[in-house]
DNA sequence: CGGTGGTTTCTGGCATACCATATAATGAAA
DNA sequence: TTTCATTATATGGTATGCCAGAAACCACCG
C-alpha cells in the first residue's frame, strides 16, 4: 500500500497584505482587553499601516471587512473604534447561538454516524463533579470543543461560519464570566444528557435540551454580567 | 405654543463613495440573474470605476467588503468573481433560516404585544385558498412580508441582520422556484396556523410551527430546484 | 475670566501611479 | 502543422500624495 511518493506541499501561498493584514488586526482585536475601563478603543491607520509595516491601502481594506463584520466602526474624518458590544447585543449574540445549536443537534441525529456520536463522550466523561473545582480550566476549554463539536458533526458549515463570526465577538465578553463550580456542574449534566439524546436519535429531545442549555448561560449572562 | 421658528432640517449626510458603491453594486448584483447560463459572473475593477465614475480605491473596499459577506470572489491577480451558491449551500442557508425564524417565533410569544400579533392577520387573512390562482404575486410578496415581520417583532436585531443577510443570497434563486397552486395554499395554511399559536402565547408550538414550515420550503427546493 | 472666531493639526476619503503575476498572443523551431 | 519559449497585455495589489472635514488649539475681544 505505501509506496515512496512525493510529499506535495501545497505551495507557499503568500497570502495578500491586506489578507494577512486582516488576520493580524482581528487577532489583536480579539486579544485585547476591550471592556476594561481604560482600554483604547481608537485606532489609527497611519499608526496601524507602520507597526504593520504596510501601506494604508491594505490596511483600509482589512479595516473594511472588519467593519463588515461589525468589529470596528468606521468614523469618517473622526476616527476607527473598536465596536464594544451592549449587553443587549451581547444577550442577542447567544440566543442567535442556542438558535443555531440547537438546530445543530437535530442534525446530529440526523447525518452523524455512530462513532462520531460516540466520540463526543471523550469531551464529556473525562469530567467528574467531583474535580470540577481542580480543573475548571481544562473543562472550560473542553466544553467550547463540545459544543464546536456538535456544530461541527452537523456538517453544516454555514452555521459553524455564523457561530465562529458571534465566537470573536463573545470571546471578549467571555473572561468575565464568572465560572462557578455550581454552574460547571450543572453544565456537566446538561452535556451528558444531550449526548444521550443524540445516540438515541431523538432530534427533537437533543434540540430542546442544547437550546435549554444555551439559553440558561443566556439567562446568568444578562442576570450576573456586568457591562454598561 | 407655537412659535416662529427655524424648521431646522437634518443636514443632508453625503455618504462615502465607498459605501455607496457598496450599496450600488449589492443591488447591481441582486437583480441580476447571476444563475442563467451564460451569465457574465465576472467584475472588472477599472471598467467598475468608470461607470460609477468612482476611482479604483472606494470601489476596492467595497469589494473587500462584499467580499467578507461572501457575494463575490477575489482572485488575486486573475479577475473578481461574483460567487455562484451550490444548492447545497442554499439548502443551507434555508435550514439556518428556519433555526433563526423559529427562534423569533418563540421571542414573538414573549416580548409583543397583543396588538402587534393581531397586526400579523393583515398579512395573512387576506388570502383566501380560492383565489390564490390570481393573486399569486401579491401573495409572493405578503409571504415575504409575514416572516420579516415575525422577525421583526422577535425585538432580535441580530435574527434580522442575519437572515436579510440570507435573503440577499436566496433572492436571486427566488426566481427559479416554481410558485405552485398547491404549495401556497398549504402556505396559507401553515400561516393561519402560526399566528394562532402566536396568539395563544405558545412558544413551543409556534416555534416548531414555523421550523417545520420553512424545512418545508428546504426540502422542495432539495427536490424540486435545479442548480449545478 | 470667559467666550468667540480663526488657524493649525489630525484623520480618514479619494485619486493616481506603479508593481507583480497570471494569462493571452506571438513567433520561431522541430 | 504543432509545440514551446518568449513577449505583451490584462488585472488585481500596493504605495503614495493630496484633499476635505473635524477637532484641538490659541489669540483676541468683551
Amino acid at each position: 500500500m505505501a509506496r515512496a511518493r512525493l510529499d506535495i506541499q501545497p505551495i507557499e501561498e503568500v497570502q495578500s497584505l491586506k489578507s494577512r493584514t486582516y488576520d493580524a488586526l482581528k487577532a489583536a482585536i480579539g486579544t485585547m482587553k476591550i471592556y476594561d475601563a481604560g482600554a483604547e478603543l481608537r485606532l489609527d491607520e497611519r499608526a496601524l499601516s507602520l507597526q504593520f509595516g504596510v501601506s494604508r491601502t491594505p490596511l483600509r481594506e482589512a479595516l473594511a471587512q472588519l467593519e463588515q463584520e461589525g468589529l470596528v466602526r468606521i468614523a469618517p474624518r473622526r476616527g476607527i473604534y473598536i465596536v464594544r458590544k451592549t449587553k443587549a447585543e451581547i444577550l442577542e449574540m447567544i440566543t442567535v447561538w442556542a438558535a443555531l445549536e440547537s438546530m445543530a443537534a437535530r442534525l446530529v441525529t440526523q447525518v452523524a454516524s455512530d462513532s462520531q456520536i460516540a466520540g463526543l463522550h471523550g469531551l464529556v466523561d473525562t469530567f467528574d463533579s467531583a474535580d470540577i473545582d481542580a480543573h475548571m480550566g481544562e473543562y472550560s476549554d473542553a466544553n467550547i470543543r463540545f459544543h464546536a463539536a456538535i456544530i461541527s458533526l452537523s456538517g453544516c458549515k454555514l452555521i459553524g461560519d455564523i457561530t465562529s463570526g458571534l465566537f470573536t465577538h463573545v470571546r471578549a465578553i467571555r473572561q468575565r464570566t464568572i465560572f462557578e463550580k455550581d454552574r460547571a456542574r450543572r453544565s456537566i449534566i446538561d452535556h451528558k444528557e444531550i449526548v444521550e439524546a443524540l445516540e438515541a436519535r431523538n432530534g427533537e429531545r437533543a434540540e430542546r435540551l442544547v437550546r435549554e442549555h444555551t439559553l440558561k448561560l443566556r439567562d446568568h449572562v444578562e442576570q450576573f454580567v456586568q457591562l454598561d
